[in-house]
DNA sequence: CCTCTTTCGGAAAGTTGCTTTCCCAATGAC
DNA sequence: GTCATTGGGAAAGCAACTTTCCGAAAGAGG
C-alpha cells in the first residue's frame, strides 16, 4: 500500500502559518534590510502601515490594529525614535496625541505595499492568476468572524 | 460618494491573521475548555498533535514543528505534567528520550482534529463547499516555500 | 462653577512562546 | 582510546504583546 497523501490533511492552522512565515521571511525582511532598520522588526511594519495620511490618535490606531493602546504606544515610541512617525498634541483636546507619518515613514509604507504586492505576484504565478484571485477573495471573506445575525 | 470597498485591499498578512485568530479563539479554545486544561494553551495543542502513534524523539518532534529542541522540550515537559505525553529513554541509545501519547493524550488529539474539522465545515458553509475545497487546496499549495529549482 | 464620570495615554510589571548560549552525557568514527 | 558529533536540557534572554494601575484632561449634571 503506497501512501501518497502524506500532507493532504495538514491542519489548517499549519497551512496558514506556513504562508504567514513566508511573508515575514521574504517581503517584510527585505523591507527592513533595504532600509537598514536594525532596531525595527516585522511587527513595527504593521503598525506604521496602519497610520494613514490624515493622522490619528493612539487609541484609534490601537483599535485599528486590534491591540491595546499601551502596546500600540510602545510601537509608536519606537517608530518615532526611528524617524518614521511623529506625534503632536491635539490642541482641541490636549489628552490626544495625534500620530502621523514623516517623509521617511511615507517612503517606508510605500515600500511595504510594493514588496507585499510583488510577493503576491509571485504567489499568483505559482497557482495561476485566476486561482490566486479566487483564493484571495475567499480568504478575505473568511478572515473576519461572521456577524452573528441579529 | 459612497465608499464601498473599504476592506478590498486589506494586506494579505492581515487576512491570514484574521482567520488564524478565529481558529485560536474558537476550536482550540473550545478544546482547552472542554478538557478543563487550565495550565495548557493553544500552542501546547500544536505540540501534542505532532506526536504520532509510534512515538518519536524530542529532536524529531522539534524538527517536525519547526522549533528548537529546547523549546520543544519545554512544551513536552508541560504536556507530560498534564498527563498527555510520556517520555521513555530509548534502550538502544540512552541519549534519546522517546515521546509518546498517553490515553488522555490520544483523546485530546482526537478532539483537536474533530473541533478543527467542525470549524472547517463552518467555513465551507460560509463560502460554499466547492469554493472552500479550492481555497484549501490553493492554500496548501502556497503554504510552503517553493523548491528552488536545481 | 463644582463635582463626577469618562476618556486618552503611559509606566511598570507580567505573560506567552519561543531562541540563544552553554553545557554534559552518550554515541559513532577512526 | 581519542575525537568529533548528536540528543537533550538549564538558564537567560527576547519579542510582542497584556494587565494593572495611575494621572491629566474633557464632558455631564446639578
Amino acid at each position: 500500500m503506497i501512501v501518497v497523501n502524506q500532507v493532504a490533511d495538514r491542519p489548517l492552522p499549519d497551512l496558514l502559518a506556513g504562508l504567514f512565515d513566508q511573508i515575514r521571511e521574504q517581503p517584510l525582511r527585505q523591507v527592513l534590510e533595504s532600509h537598514g532598520l536594525d532596531g525595527l522588526r516585522p511587527s513595527h511594519l504593521r503598525v506604521v502601515a496602519g497610520v494613514d495620511e490624515s493622522g490619528l490618535s493612539i487609541t484609534e490606531l490601537a483599535q485599528r490594529l486590534g491591540m491595546t493602546k499601551q502596546g500600540c504606544g510602545q510601537f509608536v515610541a519606537a517608530l518615532t525614535g526611528s524617524g518614521h512617525l511623529e506625534v503632536a498634541t491635539d490642541p482641541a483636546d490636549r489628552r490626544v496625541r495625534t500620530v502621523s507619518l514623516t517623509r521617511r515613514g511615507r517612503a517606508l509604507v510605500a515600500e511595504i505595499h510594493q514588496r507585499l504586492s510583488a510577493f503576491e505576484d509571485q504567489l499568483a504565478r505559482r497557482i495561476g492568476p485566476d486561482r490566486y484571485a479566487s483564493f484571495r477573495a475567499d480568504l478575505a471573506a473568511l478572515s473576519s468572524a461572521p456577524d452573528s445575525d441579529v
